[in-house]
DNA sequence: CTATGGCACGGATT
DNA sequence: AATCCGTGCCATAG
């Protein structure tokens, strides 16, 4: 029965096969739930079963299963990674208290990108049920830097209103955190900040000004210039930049991604983790634990009785039913297939990263998603998908993207930050490219550039001698 | 003359 | 096949 079942449906669909795992691979667990939720509704050949949970943690497991964690025998110390897929869904709920529910929540909702998301839930309270899609159309439209990069009159026009109801509605979203956040240029964004900030700090009266009328100069560090427009001494106008670089940031959006300004709890992330790896103990040494979730508690299956049922189906019907049961299997092993390969990509590249997961950016190593690729037998692509719109927790519960494990960049980025903060007088980008290749990364004079500018870092002339910087991990 | 930013090309990524 | 990123070459500013 399982031969005269299975041959017509996998010969065929074999490309079929293929094709699903593949778009499964990229699929957040988030949308990968939404994909399961609506094939269940439709297909009355599938079936979610019942979660079990480890007698001794208390973890969710998939059925019939031994708890990963438990059933070690040494479960403390070793370089192999516990890799699993953990059917408990502490994802993605989007809803807030609000009576939402109309189609608007769907647009943005399902975005990967979860600034919008962030700041939408913020300011929902306080808007018009006629502005929610309109607030939704311009949060899309915020650039990774938190700022709007289509110009207003686009968006009035596109959506058939006034530019000043418009107005309204970004000005509210540019007072939700991260303040500033939608402003049409930095300088509005700083503008904004400084308005909020006077609420409850002191702020100095110039500030204001600077910002207003001294954008351009300030961003230059041309502090004499700066000091001639607004009629003041350099020092006053140096003390007014500093304290706008210290307190204000011209791209509210880059504020919460990366930097480790807060090491308590995880704040508001604005991304919800795909994968979560965790140490077992606070032992440097400890095994890490990394747990790939999904996006419901149970496990999905065909249902057995279904399947039986199929035998005795009515005459109209037993087409219908029969390519439900064929869809439903390949759902299912598409699923598999899937984790199989999440399962295995983990493994390796938490072994390779292991530095940069315990210790930080500085550790990372360059891996490229084609080296990984041959280690594991499959193709770059499918890395290459996999790895794509997937965010991962790391022990310290900073959230980031499972690309950023790839980049190649990064540990020079940060090697070069490092120099920079540490430096004593301001050094060239040649010197700078002889320091990092020093450290051994040959890179070359152009590329320093790029980095700095990646990094909102000043060329040198424009750098002031003993700059102190803020961000010291 | 030196330090940088712009443009374009080739390899990696998607 | 389209796109992104590092790099080399050249023009420009100081």
């Amino acid at each position: 029965m399982l031969l005269q079942n299975q041959s017509p449906v996998l010969r065929p669909q074999t490309t079929a096969h293929l094709a699903q795992t593949m778009s499964l691979l990229e699929l957040t667990s988030g949308e990968l739930k939404q994909r399961i939720e609506s094939a269940i509704a439709s297909n009355p050949a599938l079936e979610l079963v019942e979660e079990t949970r480890c007698p001794q943690c208390h973890r969710i497991l998939p059925p019939r299963s031994l708890c990963p964690i438990c059933s070690r025998p040494n479960p403390i110390s070793s370089d192999q990674p516990i890799v699993f897929i953990s059917p408990r869904s502490i994802i993605m709920d989007f809803e807030y208290d609000g009576s939402e529910s109309d189609n608007s929540q769907e647009d943005w909702a399902t975005e990967t990108e979860n600034l919008p998301t962030f700041v939408f839930r913020q300011i929902a309270p306080e808007l018009a049920v006629e502005d929610r899609h309109l607030a939704a159309h311009i949060l899309s439209c915020i650039d990774e830097d938190g700022l709007l990069t289509v110009p207003p009159i686009e968006i009035a026009r596109y959506n058939h209103i006034t530019l000043e109801r418009l107005h309204n509605v970004i000005s509210l979203i540019q007072h939700a955190e991260p303040t500033g956040v939608g402003s049409p240029s930095p300088q509005a964004a700083l503008l904004v900040q400084l308005d909020v900030l006077s609420e409850t700090h002191n702020v100095p009266k110039l500030a204001y000004e600077a910002v207003k009328q001294g954008i351009d100069l300030l961003s230059r560090h041309a502090y004499h210039e700066l000091a001639k427009v607004l009629n003041i001494s350099k020092t006053e106008a140096q003390r007014i930049a500093q304290f706008i670089s210290e307190n204000l940031n011209p791209y509210p959006g880059r504020a919460h991604w990366g930097d480790i300004h807060q090491c308590g709890e995880a704040p508001h992330t604005y991304q919800n983790p795909d994968i979560i790896i965790t140490q077992y103990s606070d032992d440097p040494d400890a095994r890490l634990i990394v747990e790939i979730l999904a996006p419901f508690s149970g496990s999905l299956r065909v249902n057995p009785l279904f399947q039986k049922a199929l035998v005795e189906a009515p005459a109209d019907k037993i087409n219908e039913w029969q390519t439900d049961v064929e869809q439903a299997t390949l759902l299912v092993k598409c699923l598999q297939q899937r984790n199989h390969t999440l399962v295995r990509l983990m493994q390796v590249l938490v072994v390779l990263q292991r530095g940069y997961i315990l210790h930080g950016d500085s550790f990372l190593l360059p891996i490229t998603r084609a080296s990984l690729a041959e280690e594991l037998g499959v193709h770059e692509s499918t890395i290459s998908r996999a790895v794509s719109n997937k965010a991962v927790q790391l022990p310290n519960k900073r959230i980031i993207s499972l690309s950023k494990l790839f980049d190649r960049s990064l540990q020079i980025r940060t090697a070069l930050k490092e120099i920079i903060a540490h430096e004593a007088e301001p050094l060239s980008d040649t010197i700078i490219a002889d320091l990092l290749l020093n450290q051994g990364f040959p890179v070359a004079r152009r590329t320093v550039a790029k980095y700095r500018s990646m990094e909102g870092i000043l060329p040198a002339r424009l750098r002031i001698t003993n700059k102190i910087y803020q961000e010291n991990p």
